[in-house]
DNA sequence: TAAAAATATGTAAACGTTTGCATGAAGTAA
DNA sequence: TTACTTCATGCAAACGTTTACATATTTTTA
């Protein structure tokens, strides 16, 4: 079934010239003159060739890929840094590998091991955070493979990294809520050993402590931020003892579970209790009501992180890049007790 | 910078031993004693042996990775449908390079030469349909390289194909909302040239006709099915001569953005106006209210599409397939004006 | 005990490129 | 004319595997 494609060699043989030659007019050699490199050229488009990135990647140990790892790609915040990957990565000729580990750290590692068999030329990866010292991620240091952390990155120094300055996105975001009259603030935490998770809970931390507002410890969650557990995680807050007035979520699923619970038990958004996410994730703004939530520039970070990656592939010996993001809070009224101000949509 | 990876080579050299045995005895060939193979695999743990694909794929000529293709990633329903085929692919030990289109042809076009440079083995599309006969396409044809369209898909019947019944969902959908008592009911049709849009404009029709409700031609927009055409779309439906109670949208997020305008308008849903939507993208439980939509089996249509493309490969003379699944139609608030029966959360 | 069969390993070519070096032709300077 | 450049192309090895075929060793059979 399958018919060979068409090779540098059967080219060159119709030419009466060598592959070498069909090679260098390919790429644009200067050596080669005008002449050859426009029958090349011609007879390229005419056979339908197509380069063999296999074998070119093999002989020339370059290989114009990078692997990216994602948790899912079906988060807003993910597929958009993946969409600012991509958009830079095609402009300098590069492909991309997308690779999903479901938050399993098993899944990682395999991941990095088979985009290393890939022979990808640099990795870009937002996940498990401190497995920077795990063997496959040494492994790619080893091979001199960049490895380019974003926003989840490692708290390990020595290692490229492209973020949000999460610390004073949620110290925005809490401000906030007290500026709008709110006193018990709930906080869904992440797994703190995820470097993000641990710097939301400093910001909203710092923003409690500024305010002179009471460090309740019964007040924080940790647990994995879904939109279900947030779902029952909220309900020891919504009546008795532990009733509180507001939640800072540190991501907008788990926000959206409390939400839906607190609708249900009749609880008035944001009267009787305020809400902050984190993420800006699409639903945030066409839920009822709209979330207050703080945008991350995925976009962005895309950009920088791939950009980063690609200095790292070039330089000879590369200085580790710390990129730092300062997200912005998006007001909407899921927060606004005072009469209203401003609204953005 | 870059240290050289360990190669087959060098651990033959180190076990006084060839390649090619090295190579059997990872690969696990029969030929080779047991002691040997012991012997090769615990050099290769201990080396950090990792298998060179570039080269294990040039000499072997087949490549173990898979191209998918979806107009983009950040949609439930492509999401879903790429770890459907991840899930199956994975345990078949092959990798998948993932490429966003945009809806854009000519990215369609590149994507598909790009997995072919890459030497896949096979190649997953969801996309523009009707270009099964594009270059691109014709030159895959040729190599052999099987290329499964999945969801949305071409036209021709020489081709690999897993789809949603989109006509019988779309029928089921309408049908409902005439149970419901809506008589005169908007249709957001896509891009016709889309055989999926042709196909639910049919089962939009088909409803209608069977029973005896007239048709009229004003009540069906041809429109890219976004979120803000959506917003402006619906407009002159609310309210003057055109009037209607009732929208099947083809899509969720046209049916969201027609949502928020009419809510914005004080029209009450379902009362006033009954909205069904397409694809059960996230959204559509959790806005308010929630959507009535039909839902495409997203994951297993990626489950068969795989499948199909794994035997296409394996197969010397394959056989086009045309896989077709019944969609589940959701049934949520914003289309139950009768009092509430069901309402699958 | 010789021959045949089975088992384990080695040899060398091949996959399609790229690239350092060599070669030949044409042009320029002395 | 000779020698030195410059320019365009060819030669051949290399990248790291895989694999058909050959060889060497052991076991079985007559």
């Amino acid at each position: 079934m399958a018919i060979k494609r068409i090779t540098i060699t059967e080219l060159a043989k119709e030419l009466n010239t060598t592959p070498s030659t069909v090679s260098r007019a390919l790429r644009g050699h200067e050596c080669i003159s005008r002449e050859m490199r426009d029958k090349v050229n011609d007879l390229a488009i005419k056979r339908n060739y197509t380069v063999n990135r296999l074998a070119s990647s093999l002989r020339s140990g370059s290989s114009k890929t990078l692997g990216i790892i994602v948790p899912r790609v079906n988060r807003d915040f993910f597929s958009n840094c993946i969409s600012g990957i991509e958009e830079v990565a095609a402009k300098a000729g590069y492909t991309s590998i997308i690779c999903q580990t479901h938050d399993e750290q098993e899944k990682e590692e395999k991941s990095v091991l088979s985009l290393i068999e890939s022979n990808v030329a640099g990795i870009l990866i937002s996940t498990w955070s401190d497995s920077s010292q795990s063997p496959a991620f040494i492994e790619a240091n080893r091979l001199g493979i960049p490895v380019i952390f974003f926003d989840r990155a490692t708290k390990d120094i020595n290692q490229n990294k492209v973020v949000v300055d999460d610390n004073l996105g949620a110290y925005e975001g809490v401000k906030h809520l007290i500026e709008q009259g709110y006193k018990r603030i709930v906080h869904f935490a992440g797994p703190q050993h995820i470097k993000i998770y641990n710097d939301r809970k400093e910001g909203y931390l710092k923003a409690l402590r500024e305010f002179n507002i009471p460090i309740d410890k019964n007040l924080i969650v940790e647990n994995p931020l879904s939109k279900d557990i947030g779902y029952d995680a909220i309900l020891p807050f919504l009546k008795g003892p532990k009733k509180a007035d507001a939640l800072f979520s540190a991501s907008d699923y788990a926000a959206l579970g409390a939400i839906i619970r607190i609708k249900e038990m009749g609880i008035s958004i944001p009267d009787e209790m305020g809400i902050v996410g984190f993420s800006n994730e699409m639903f945030t703004s066409i839920i009822d009501p709209p979330m207050t939530t703080i945008d991350q520039h995925s976009k962005r970070i895309g950009n920088y992180a791939v950009q980063a990656c690609l200095e790292a592939i070039k330089e000879e010996n590369p200085v580790f890049k710390n990129i730092v993001l300062s997200p912005t809070l998006i007001i909407r009224e899921s927060s606004l007790k005072k009469p209203l101000r401003i609204i953005n949509k």
